[in-house]
DNA sequence: AGCACGCCGACT
DNA sequence: GTCGGCGTGCTC
């Protein structure tokens, strides 16, 4: 094998490998991190195979390793080559997943001035150019970057090019400064003989000027292992001389030695409570071993990988139990697990119960970690120190050996698939392609399954665990009654406030019990609609389509897209009337109102303008937690995790604001986010209750989910979804294109999709539809325009392949809502 | 990123 | 017919 396939990190994204010639020196395998030559630049790049001969005939050498090992195994590159073939992304951004958080280097193009300038040349010169070569020969070398700042980058880029040809600049590339390195401790230990040590303390340990010095020896002969400098210093105070005066002598020796950062210092794990499975819990726990026992004994290797586990439990029927034995199962099998979550942020009662389980054994997977501790973590999985992984979607690449077991967690959750950068992945579809990989055991956990994931696990695909009942501290609990409230009734009948009768009557009597209570509602801000009363213009984004929110603290407008924020106008901008009227619902006008009616009840709002700060949510929550408020009043935030006993009465101000959304999974949001909510009533003792306030009363996601129902909402949905032919009775992609001329946008979008429909025809692919050019959702976001085709059907995927597309373009396979 | 290549307009 | 603007594509 003489050659190396390599994707390369290169500016302009390629979906493919480049041959490249492997130095007689050098021993390179599969997952190697390697420096290629490329074009004019150096770059970062991953070995995807060895072959016997090179796509093309003329080749150029690896220049060496980046790591002495392989970063990725065979099973990731294999993994990293299904990521980008699915969801059409390059090699290396897919590969940049798995990678050890810091790994990519930027080349710098640093100038310097030449040695021994004949003055003669300076004269000819342009002031600009002279300007340039005064900067660099002042500071000796300066970067391409920092010369753009100053000049311009066309003026840079031209004077530096002439300066080099003349021979007084040179140029070279270097590497941008290593981001992360492991964290090193210096350590202290005896480096004589214990008997030695003890000797020279009793000779000296009366002698006042060896006092630092016999303190330090005694503290290193009493714990008998080498010691933290830090910790000598925190025990003895200041030691430097002392310390230099024994290790010169050779009676010490100090020696840095990698050390992790420690990530979990901010969980506390929470108590252990040993668990009695009910009946159903028994069974579900059966098969689920039985799988586990199998594919320990490797039966995968004759092709046959253990079907995935669709677990169906409804809030509080101890999902969670299942999983921790299934981890110590795996953990007993000789293997180690992935467990995905939503959100950590939101989760922290579920991950402590891993943590108390399995102390020492997990690692947690943490946005907020910094890139260092990323950096400590990649490598204590990637050495096999972690029996478990918990994380949100990108955990599902961690680097962890020997893998047996994957979770997903609310697997229905919208926040396992990426919508920020490329690749558009789905954790739940990358995890179901590494179970079949690594032969592990895959179980997804929900109480509202996705109805594609539901449909797969009735018609076989997946086993189906179902856990119907309810247990709280090992007592079977009955589900909370739901209200439903007609709200066009309210009106009616002469009620204008945003709480119905019912739902105020229902507060007073919580608060006068002494129970908290919960209210809901799905937007941020106070008003989320301002208008003029005289000619009716509405208060929009200058960079957005899309209305902009009233936040009452800061008396702003604001616009959720982009951040924008506006003094609210005196006069209408249009027709300068002075009536602005102030109309929509948010968390902030629950508030106020909450506020005015319930009087002396505390409240405590829980959204995303109060959660900036780093540890809010764990604020909030403990507040709540120790009762130092009775009203807590939030977005989606509340809908998770939030197990409190003491919640009796949960309201949702208004069910309706998800299901005006033009997606056709809007009722199936709805319906997830009221089960997840009404699951926050009634966990302790007590029985809870909801009120649901609707202006839809009869719409199939409300009544269902008043009713605890999944599988009436599912056979509805179901039957929806097939006259429409949505999924997962077909498959979607959006391709989309950003450009800031209006009408350019469209036309390009024109272009593409005739392009797209003409080679449908001409391959004779019939099943496959190509809807649009329509603008999309929010037609223009940060100043630019978006125009969009879907591409609905079964088989899109080798058309879309063989597309080329100019830049301003994005793919995005099984998207999610609409953006 | 940087360089080659090519297409089109202004000039000898 | 030639020179050179820059827009586009390619780098194993």
């Amino acid at each position: 094998m003489d050659f190396a396939e390599v994707c390369v990190n290169s500016p302009v994204k390629q979906p493919r490998t480049f041959s490249y010639k492997i130095p007689q020196a050098l021993a390179v395998e599969t997952g190697d991190a390697v420096w290629v030559p490329f074009g004019p630049r150096v770059l970062q790049g991953i070995v995807f195979g060895l072959t016997e001969l090179p796509q093309v005939e003329s080749t150029r050498e690896i220049i060496g390793l980046i790591e002495s090992q392989p970063l990725l195994t065979p099973v990731q590159v294999e993994l990293a080559r299904w990521v980008s073939s699915y969801y059409l992304s390059s090699l290396f951004s897919s590969c940049s997943l798995m990678l050890p958080p810091g790994f990519e280097r930027r080349i710098v193009t640093v100038v310097k001035s030449v040695e021994g300038i004949a003055t003669e040349k300076v004269s000819s010169l342009s002031p600009d150019e002279v300007d340039v070569m005064g900067l660099v020969t002042e500071h000796g070398q300066m970067g391409m970057k920092e010369l753009e700042k100053v000049f311009g980058k066309k003026k840079a880029h031209s004077c530096v090019q002439s300066l080099v040809g003349w021979g007084i600049l040179s140029k070279q590339d270097t590497l941008g400064k290593v981001r992360v390195r492991p964290k090193k401790e210096k350590f202290v230990k005896l480096n004589v003989e214990l008997k030695d040590a003890q000797a020279f303390i009793a000779r000296w340990e009366n002698n006042s000027r060896y006092l630092q010095r016999i303190l330090l020896l005694r503290l290193l002969v009493n714990e008998g292992k080498p010691l933290p400098v830090s910790e000598v210093k925190r025990k003895i105070g200041q030691v430097s001389s002392s310390l230099q005066t024994l290790e010169k002598s050779g009676m010490v020796a100090v020696e840095e030695i990698e050390v992790a950062r420690d990530p979990l210092a901010t969980f506390s794990p929470g108590p252990s409570v040993p668990h009695v499975l009910t009946a159903y819990q028994a069974e579900a726990w059966q098969k689920l071993q039985e799988a586990i026992q199998t594919s320990g004994k490797a039966a995968h290797e004759i092709g046959n990988y253990p079907k995935p586990f669709l677990l169906h439990g409804v809030t509080g029927s101890g999902k969670t139990e299942i999983y921790l034995r299934a981890v110590e199962k795996t953990i007993e099998m000789g293997k180690k697990a992935i467990v995905l979550v939503p959100e950590i942020a939101l989760t922290t009662q579920t991950i402590s119960r891993f943590i108390s389980r399995f102390p020492g054994r997990v690692a947690v997977l943490h946005s907020r970690l910094s890139v260092g501790e990323q950096y400590d973590e990649w490598w204590r999985i990637k050495r096999g120190l972690c029996d478990i992984v918990i994380g949100p979607r990108s955990a599902i690449f961690a680097p962890q050996p020997d893998l047996g077991l994957i979770v997903i967690d609310e697997e229905h959750e919208w926040t396992y698939k990426q919508k920020e950068t490329q690749p558009y992945y789905h954790a739940r579809d990358v995890a179901l392609k590494l179970a079949e990989l690594t032969g592990s055991v895959l179980v997804m956990g929900s109480a509202t399954p996705d109805v594609s994931t539901y449909n797969l696990a009735l018609s076989g695909q997946y086993q189906l665990l179902e856990l119907p009942e309810r247990v709280s501290y090992a007592m079977l609990v009955s589900h909370p009654p739901v209200k439903v409230v007609d709200m066009r009734r309210e009106l009616r009948e002469g009620n204008r406030s945003i709480f119905s009768r019912e739902l105020n009557y229902s507060i007073k009597q919580a608060l006068s019990n002494g129970d908290q209570v919960i209210l809901f509602i799905n937007r941020r801000g106070a008003f989320t609609f301002v208008h003029c009363g005289d000619c009716g213009f509405h208060m929009r984004c200058r960079r957005c389509e899309v209305s902009l929110v009233y936040h009452r603290d800061e008396d702003r407008l604001v616009c959720h897209q982009c951040n924008y924020r506006l003094k609210v106008p005196a006069f209408c901008p249009e027709c300068n009337g002075k009536k602005i009227r102030f109309s929509g619902l948010g968390t902030q006008r629950v508030e106020q109102e909450a506020r005015e009616i319930f009087r002396g009840a505390r409240l405590l709002r829980w959204d995303r303008d109060v959660t900036r700060k780093s540890h809010a949510h764990q604020d909030i929550m403990e507040k709540f937690l120790g009762r130092e408020a009775d009203i807590l009043i939030g977005t989606q935030m509340i809908a998770k995790g939030l197990d409190i006993p003491s919640v009796n009465l949960v309201g949702v101000i208004n069910a309706d604001t998800g299901l005006s959304l033009a997606d056709f999974r809007a009722a199936e949001r709805t319906f997830q986010l009221l089960t997840q909510v009404s699951g926050r009533a009634g966990r302790g003792a007590k029985e809870g209750k909801v009120v649901i306030q609707t202006f839809n009363p009869q719409h199939y996601a409300i009544e269902a989910a008043a009713r605890h129902d999944y599988k009436a909402f599912y056979e509805k949905e179901l039957i929806y979804r097939n006259r429409f032919n949505y999924p997962p009775f077909t498959r979607l992609a959006t391709l989309s294109y950003t450009h800031i001329n209006q009408s350019k946008c469209k036309i390009e979008v024109e272009r593409i999709a005739n392009l797209v429909r003409t080679e449908a025809a001409r391959a004779g692919i019939t099943d496959v539809v190509i809807l649009g050019p329509t603008p999309a959702f929010i037609a223009r976001k940060k100043g630019k325009y978006r125009w969009q085709l879907v591409v609905m059907g079964k088989e899109f995927h080798f058309l879309l392949a063989n597309l080329i597309l100019p830049s301003g373009w994005s793919i995005n396979i099984d998207p999610l809502g609409v953006d």
